[in-house]
DNA sequence: CCGGATCCTGGTCGATACTG
DNA sequence: CAGTATCGACCAGGATCCGG
């Protein structure tokens, strides 16, 4: 393959655009960059081995519907990202947990997450400035 | 004013997902969790002080189109994460630049690239394990 | 030859209603 | 309570044409 454009760029992570070597990449984006999935999870990692029931998750993430949340987490733990616990009772009940996998990728979340603390201001500050300079 | 924002964003352990707190979070998903903004970014960071064309960005974005590469560089621009250099020329010419702020961006970017590095056939083997077990 | 604007389709998401 | 089913609106995004 080419791996000389890797190392020939000389930068500390050299990165390239190829879609055979960004197809894990463009995949998980088309997996966690969706409208909810990281909300999920953020919402799944309030406490270590926290479980949440359906209806919790619901209320916790603001705006999400039925289907949606369905759908998500049934994306998340096709990944295994998280575990679903499904208890034979009445009313019936089920818990979803991060998995060891789900929890390792709120890493790199955090990290996004912080960085969106230090730069949200800078960010609306260039939106207001392009605005006005555009027409 | 961001001195309020106590432990909504970039806790270590906190973290909620009521609207008001995760706005800036759901937008910036909104911007850089679509197809291509990511990949834009990783294309512009190829060296340091890298400039890039039109034509040049859309070569080595595998499949994206002008439609979309236009679109996405107007979000990157007003989000202050690239800018734009026109030169008056003929045949024209407008080189794309990441700004400190885009380039700065690039650093939770990498932490996300290595996680799918290390987790990559861990998530494909969840995935087969799930279709397997599901009807 | 570049880069941008227009038209149109297909997938995605949300609202609603219903079942185990 | 925890989903599934169906429908419709909307918008991302691809093909195509246009301006310089």
């Amino acid at each position: 393959m080419k791996k000389s454009n890797k190392n020939a760029v000389g930068g500390p992570t050299a990165l390239t655009c190829r879609s055979e070597e960004t197809e894990p990449l463009r995949d998980l984006l088309a997996k966690i960059g969706d409208k909810w999935s990281i909300l999920l999870l953020v919402a799944l990692s309030r406490k270590p081995g926290y479980r949440a029931r359906f209806s919790e998750l619901q209320r916790s993430i603001d705006g999400i519907s039925q289907r949606m949340l369905t759908t998500t987490l049934r994306q998340a733990e096709r990944d295994g990202l998280l575990s679903r616990h499904v208890f034979a009772e009445v009313p019936p009940r089920v818990e979803y947990e991060l998995t060891p996998l789900g929890l390792s990728l709120l890493e790199p979340i955090r990290t996004l997450i912080h960085w969106i603390g230090h730069n949200w201001d800078m960010i609306k500050e260039a939106r207001i400035s392009f605005d006005r300079r555009t027409p």
